[in-house]
DNA sequence: TGGAGTTTGTTGTCTAACGCAACAATAGCG
DNA sequence: CGCTATTGTTGCGTTAGACAACAAACTCCA
């Protein structure tokens, strides 16, 4: 019988050093979500005493992680508490190849996104190529850092199925790329630690910490774009992603016995069911935005139109009725058109969602639209770059920008 | 906006205490998983220092929960290791509440079952009634109990829809039961702790802890008996339960368009077309235990019988290529009569998982049959009962069982 | 405006828990 | 029987979090 090989570290003692580690990062991923927080609030989150407190804030403080301000709190009774946040001179890149650009993004680790950058390309780039980009688009914007700052790494969000372990693409429809090492070929040219992953996991994880999902838990998100229907989920707040890193691909559900196939190649699935191309085909547009798309979507009368929308909206509420009897989660998130969706019909979608889960498990579920919009990839792709900083602050070093030679 | 409530612990900080109950805890998983482990290979394994393994083992050793013997190990060089195993002394009561009957086990913290009593019923017991009759086996068993040996409580596997945080059933269709507070009737009854969860979860967990799905840590769990389908799925080690415990209904996922309806009102569903009674009838069987079934299944030559079982397996195959997309897991376990279609056509079931999933999704993934057949309920249940002592093994009182007062 | 009450930051001390190193115990091997 | 290898034991050192006492800084109220 074969042995399973457990993933990552599996029942492991702890020593001290992953005590202290621990609660490092419990402070710092506090402080990463909620931006800037009083030391009292952090005392009374972590349970932990007020002295123990203050020695991991002076811990991460020196390590350039947080910054301390005797901020001013409203009037209440007391000492008023110093207010801690995530250093801006800590950052990462964003990187997100798509079909007709690569965009590449710059932010910090309290979530704000410095710079954003959009390279249209004609045609689809090969991995090559688009890490190239990539890379040039980096090491623009690297120039104009100030010396001191640190970097993170890069995390890139890419549509299509990734192995996180070693960042390679397995599949890209949409890139037409098959079997690329995206990860090591855009390390080697940065010279920075590069992470990969799906671009709807990155998106789900962006709502959860800074979107419409924020705080949950339990999180299950779909995402729409041209290039088909991606998802992601959170399983007790942390990313479900299986054995080798390929789980939580939504869209590739079958909800049907219908023959369609989706760009994977599978009949029947949620992707191939709510298909863009279809509402562009019955809007007579050629290509559109998803703002211009949205736009004719809520303002639909015309009968066709309105049966086309009706049936996306059954195929997605049965799709969500089976995700929500499999993970039972606190939301449901929306994204791309799938958020028009919900709004040109929610009730429709919801009965279509009530219909086809079980009572028990829809009575608690929320569901909503994504809040970021295009920022979501870059936040999210930031968040994979910083992963491993907020899980172990101690022990991570960083790329810190040297003094410029040339004054 | 709502503020989602975290579920358990969410990211709370740690102190001593709870490092110290995480160490006692992941040797005593271990002992529990494994039987009898000599101390050097628990230092191996959990990678804390002999001294600390030391410590650790007898604290355990004081809190009875451990036993050493100076085992005989094979040849090795050096100084032979202590065996360590877990105490036979300590014990937990399973129930099983069917349509049919109410089963009482009693099982060691070794996984070992001591004793297994099976109560018919003429008719579905009302939850009263069912834990009066477990009541009245759990009596009886208590009283051939030795003296000093403690039980850790009592875990209840119920065919049905359970809200875990209270053990109340929601809804049972085997059983007819709605709304039914089987666990805090049970526990009034015997005045220990009683733990519920869904039965397919608990076949889940017992496979994974001492099944075929031994030490993995992403599996998928399919179980088929009279009563309908059930799932489980431990993600990352862990069950997935969900906002509310209702994760894991997988018998529930539509896998068709089809409009026959499963036995809580879903139509299109794998409980809906993966029918035990359809191959009864086909078999011309009134009833049958899984064995007669199985039988019958393996020496099928009828072409009407194969037709319906190839239609079953085909729909299943479909159900699990989209478990296979959504979860990416190591293994995925069949038991019941879903194992019988496995053997009775493996290649057929493979292909039609291969056909319905993501190439890479399915590249890793194991189908096995269940090893644990009629025990795994009794051992999941147990299972259960365990948990608390199992993740903070020095902070649980046990009931003792006093020594009798008359001679 | 100043004292009472309240909350928070700081500091020194205590303690629990793990690592380490030295030594003893026990096996195989020649 | 001595050599080597591995393991259990023991005492000591270190570290990180708890605790308590005190100082600091604010509100509130007279």
């Amino acid at each position: 019988m074969t042995e399973f090989t457990r993933s990552s570290e599996p029942t492991r003692g702890q020593t001290r050093d992953n005590l202290r580690q621990h609660n490092l990062s419990t402070v710092l991923r506090m402080l990463h979500q909620s931006g800037t927080v009083s030391r009292s609030h952090l005392t009374s989150a972590t349970g932990l005493n007020r002295s123990t407190i203050s020695d991991l804030i002076s811990e991460l403080s020196q390590l350039g992680l947080v910054t301390e301000s005797e901020g001013l709190m409203a009037g209440a009774v007391g000492r008023p508490s110093l207010l801690v946040s995530p250093s801006d001179d800590v950052v990462a890149f964003a990187v997100n190849p798509e079909i007709d650009a690569t965009t590449v993004g710059l932010v910090t680790l309290s979530g704000k996104i410095l710079a954003k950058v959009r390279y249209p390309t004609s045609v689809q780039p090969a991995p090559q190529e688009a890490a190239e980009i990539a890379n040039k688009l980096i090491s623009k914007m690297r120039a104009g850092l100030k010396p001191g700052t640190r970097i993170a790494g890069v995390g890139a969000a890419v549509p299509g199925q990734i192995r996180v372990a070693d960042g390679v693409v397995r599949l890209a429809p949409a890139l037409n790329w098959v079997e690329a090492p995206f990860g090591p070929l855009l390390s080697q040219l940065t010279g920075l630690e590069v992470h990969l992953d799906n671009d709807a996991s990155l998106g789900c994880l962006a709502e959860r910490s800074f979107g419409s999902a924020r705080g949950a838990v339990h999180v299950v998100y779909l995402f729409a774009g041209s290039g088909g229907i991606g998802g992601g989920v959170i399983v007790d707040g942390k990313q479900l992603r299986g054995a080798a890193g390929y789980a939580g691909e939504l869209g590739h559900i079958q909800v049907s016995s219908s023959g369609i196939r989706d760009f994977s190649g599978l009949p029947g699935t949620l992707e191939a069911l709510v298909r863009r191309d279809d509402l562009l085909e019955v809007f007579m547009l050629d290509s559109a935005t998803d703002e211009e798309l949205d736009h004719d979507i809520m303002a639909s009368v015309d009968k066709k139109a309105i049966k086309v929308l009706h049936r996306q909206i059954d195929d997605l509420g049965r799709a969500l009725g089976v995700l929500a009897t499999i993970f039972n989660p606190q939301v449901i998130v929306l994204a791309g058109f799938l958020d028009s969706l919900l709004r040109f019909d929610t009730e429709r979608l919801l009965t279509m969602l009530r219909a086809s889960s079980l009572n028990s498990a829809q009575e608690s579920v929320v569901v909503r639209s994504a809040e970021l919009g295009s920022k979501s990839l870059m936040v999210g792709a930031a968040e994979l770059a910083f992963g491993k900083l907020l899980d172990h602050p101690s022990s991570v070093d960083l790329y810190k920008v040297p003094v410029s030679k040339v004054s």
